[in-house]
DNA sequence: TCGTAACCGAGACGGTACGTCTGGTCTTTTT
DNA sequence: AAAAAGACCAGACGTACCGTCTCGGTTACGA
């Protein structure tokens, strides 16, 4: 949004909005500086023990050279965390559904196993239920986005006919994430492949039996 | 609220340990004037808005009488919370699995949309994201005891024929709450009766199909 | 003027009267206990950094019992320090004032050149410019004891016909002590006995040029 | 009273130490207001009833912005006081030694009789025997320079002959205004004018006597 | 090619809240 | 009753960060 990305899955950043061409403009190099530190601190301290402070003294930067382009912790941290995710969230193209869903579980199941990843993504969560702003960019930037790659799943299972056309997809992707997000906000249980299995037959079972 | 109880499985408490019999004991009035001040400003700014200098001026409590009961806000805000929170999620006993799933979901969706109660949650399950003191209460004073209810539930659907006794309960579970705290804190889809119907009905499929 | 002590030097003790006889009378053994733990608190940290909950702790006994003896700090550090401070201040009498005046202020520069002694006193001048009630102890208890005691000295310089009746006795003792205390709690300049000498020097010829 | 002022003995201040040139420089404003601020704060309440917060408040200035020029309640209440008292201290020159010892002593006593002035220079010196810091100050911003000027006058003298060179002066001054804080401090006894002239009469006859 | 608008790093600004500490009092149980 | 123990209310302490502003200086546009 900022500088110049022609090709690419568009806008996924939360910053504000550039200015008029007037001046000089926002440097790359500060920006990146800023993200880099951001990541760094992210995995060593995680996003609640982070503080704008830091990540200005580590990048070498002014705290206004990180407010002219974000306006909280949490939005900068999840610049610096949600294209990163995103791209290591592939869109599998197995065939068939089963398939499909095993191969979306999977993945996120193991990147969140990451412990970087996992507290990132949880520390994210956490800071969304207290930043609205951060709220909104969340839904229009991470889950729209990851909402959109699985319609093109489900899309592809209804033109295969594994799929009714008249599918509550909104539904089942919650029956697909929802249990796992569960997990790893509470800790309560293990997040595993076995884990993903499961989820994925009984959302094949309730397919078969049309009750989507 | 946390008077003594002779018997039961003891110290589960987010507060902290009462000290040695000797001296003057910790104040009951004291203990209600702070949950009770506690309540009322959950309800009027949200939990991350709440400080802990206001709940003692309200309660005409000092700072300390606070932070010798209780480690932080989160586990002040818990304590203040979950007891309320569990007595309003009834046990409930249709006679067949769907009916007491359906109960189950349709309390927590109904508790939830009251703005005050969907609120406090989810700045408590946010609030669990970076207070691990407060992560170990609230597995072992909220997801345990809720697990143990719902566990009432499963088995008399076991004793009754309607669950096979090797279903994975643990799943099950996940799958009944998993979508709903999904839904709660990315709110991009609506939390309603409708969608708890959806939800056991994928799960009753599941059952049916033998997937569990 | 607690206790019984028909003889001494009468009531030294900056301490509050004992109330009516009836129930059980103030443990003598809590007592020494807390004037045991402020002196070797005073002379661990000085009075400043001293508290009454350490001095409470150090004696094992309950705040309320001091409090219930002393008003404040300076008037129990006080009562710790001045008995044993005006044993070490002997009375000479060397049968001329010069001998006598020289023997008054070596001892008082020999007792506040002791680390402890001296860091002591210049606290409780200090706590006394912040204490109302100590002051007026210190007044009553310290500084008229001294002066009695002085006064004594003169007026066998009197009776010997070394110092005019009419002397200005209150000036000459300010003159003796004044600069001492000077020294000690400005530390511009080194506190010795030729800097006794020299003080006691010029108040002998300031008597003898009958300017006092 | 804190300017840049590239000659000079330079930092004897009892504040911080100014940073590194680089960002932005510590406002005069925000000085004036803290320092006007202290000063009356210190004649409604004096020094030992005064808190920073209260300073803060009233400067509408954060705390911050006091700490990171003074370290303590002491030294800034140095700052405020000690430019002003200093300043009201004139430097005699009646061509005579008992003329200008008096016009000091007499200076200094009629400033600590003002009600604010006395007991802010009691509450500092109190200060003085509990705070290392402010007692480093006070030696080099406060004692050392009413030596220097006090060294003026007694030079003078010993130029016109009424000194002799060898004097010791140290113990001229500590005669000179010992017993004036020895009043000053214990309450004892009157500080006035004909106090002030008897003092000069002892230091006069102790020089003519040749002991000084 | 020059003026100027907007950037840059650094760090002070007014604030808020933190969690700790101490003061002086009050409430237990024990002696 | 007085004892020890320790909780009570109150509020200042000094620190950490917040998000904004100011400083001296740089950079790149557009007049």
């Amino acid at each position: 949004m900022v500088e110049n990305d022609p090709p690419g899955p568009a806008g996924t950043e939360a910053r504000r909005e550039a200015p008029s061409g007037r001046g000089r403009p926002l440097s790359d190099a500060t920006e990146r500086a800023i993200l880099q530190a951001t990541t760094g601190l992210l995995a060593e301290r995680g996003l609640s023990a982070m503080t704008i402070e830091e990540v200005a003294a580590r990048a070498h930067v002014g705290k206004a050279s990180i407010y002219r382009r974000w306006s909280s912790k949490g939005t900068l941290a999840f610049d610096a965390f949600v294209t990163d995710f995103l791209e290591r969230q592939p869109l599998p193209d197995t065939g068939n559904l089963r398939g499909d869903l095993l191969g979306l579980l999977r993945a996120w199941v193991r990147a969140v196993r990451q412990p970087v990843t996992g507290r990132t993504l949880r520390g994210l969560v956490g800071e969304v239920q207290r930043d609205p702003e951060l709220a909104d960019a969340w839904r229009e930037r991470f889950v729209t986005p990851m909402r959109a790659r699985h319609d093109a799943v489900l899309r592809r299972a209804i033109e295969r006919g594994q799929l009714a056309p008249e599918a509550n997809t909104g539904l089942l992707l919650d029956l697909l994430y929802g249990p796992a997000y569960h997990r790893l906000l509470h800790g309560h249980l293990p997040l595993d492949d076995a884990f993903a299995e499961d989820v994925v037959a009984v959302i094949m079972a309730a397919n078969e039996a049309g009750v989507l």
